[in-house]
DNA sequence: CCTTCTTGGATAGCGGCACTATCTAAGCAG
DNA sequence: CTGCTTAGATAGTGCCGCTATCCAAGAAGG
């Protein structure tokens, strides 16, 4: 596949595809000399799971280049890689710990945790990004007014523990090993605006129910 | 309070907060003369939602305006003002109906909405952003070559929807009429990230018990 | 062989967006 | 009177994801 093919194939400008080989997201063609390069089913794949991140999940260029350098890097562990490829992902405005509102929250999160029982969670308190955002989405509540404590989240957190049991057992049929990371970042990317709308399609539903549509 | 005043009670800049008045994200304050304005306390709340939309919930301004639009309405009855307000948040691509992939997703969604028995929703799909969203994110799936078919997002809805139900038990606990929409756009706002943190955390937890950290 | 197209590589520009900076005339506070 | 603040207007900034243009070297077709 040449260039102007692989744009075909993925329905990517040439110039964009130029782009992205420029930012690293892209790796290059098989040289063939000076004027050709060759391009192969991985770089089409490539190129989609890019664009599935920056167009669906909105990832900026930077963050993309983050999380393939994860994903390429067969140095680590096939849980590590994974974990370190989702890490990667969300955009956390780093909270500001003199903030009394975030160490508020930080008591909360942390009571919640307990109340669940999840240990590995705990652990992972210092490093992971998703337990910084909670942090920070919870401190923002707070300062707004909302005071969403240990005991109000804990069933909002069932539910979501059970929706992370439904993709993992998701990500375990996948047949083909090697590309279960891959799999596993464009699930973490796609299925968060799918849930998103069945949550708000199910908020609809809830509400006519409650209240009709008058 | 004066403006200054006003930026210092929120920390936003003058700047921005006159940035806000002329997007009119803010309604001017109490004119006293020419060179002064009285701000009060409904002002120092409405920036901060207008500030959570934006910063936390990465509304575009144009869209934060739409949705204020309809908090203020006073002209429609509160369940419809609610649908309205909420309907204006999600930024939906509209599907290209002479797409293969979205026809088919449409097909899927419909069936996903039958075997769920979401009548109420089912009278929306013509015009729910949600249901939009969701057809779009199917078709993206099924592009990329992974089948969300009805029967593997039936478990998703279901835990979407006892997620909306406690939505609504939340938002009727909330003592103040008069703040329920404005509660109920926050909550949409405010709860997205939230629950999207608890679900990355989930994930994590659930990955650490089952293959440990190795 | 000649013409036309394509390639990698480089560089500059564009359009959208959320601010941000600067200016002005008017007014207030000490 | 002096300095600071205000509303209002307008222009500029910085980032970001492209997009457009140019170039010299080479490939493809007749």
């Amino acid at each position: 596949m040449r260039l102007a093919e692989l744009s075909r194939h993925s329905g990517v400008s040439t110039a964009t595809i130029k782009y992205y080989l420029r930012e690293g997201l892209l790796p290059p063609g098989r040289q063939i000399n000076a004027t050709t390069a060759e391009y192969g089913e991985e770089h089409l794949r490539r190129l989609r799971l890019v664009r599935a991140m920056i167009q669906v999940g909105r990832l900026p260029v930077s963050t993309v280049r983050e999380v393939l350098g994860h994903v390429d890097d067969d140095s680590l562990g096939r849980s590590i890689r994974l974990g370190a490829a989702l890490w990667a992902l969300p955009q956390v405005p780093e909270p500001d710990e003199d903030d009394e509102y975030v160490r508020a929250a930080h008591r909360e999160v942390a009571a919640l945790l307990d109340r669940l029982g999840w240990q590995n969670a705990k652990l992972l308190t210092t490093i992971s990004p998703a337990y910084r955002s909670l942090v920070v989405a919870v401190a923002a509540l707070r300062r707004l007014g909302y005071d969403w404590g240990a005991e109000r989240l804990a069933p909002y957190a069932e539910l979501m523990h059970r929706t992370a049991v439904l993709d993992l057992d998701n990500l375990e049929a996948q047949p083909s090993e090697a590309e279960r990371i891959e799999t596993a970042v464009l699930a973490a990317i796609l299925n968060e605006p799918l849930l998103r709308a069945l949550h708000r399609l199910a908020q609809e539903e809830e509400t006519a129910r409650r209240y009709g549509f008058e």
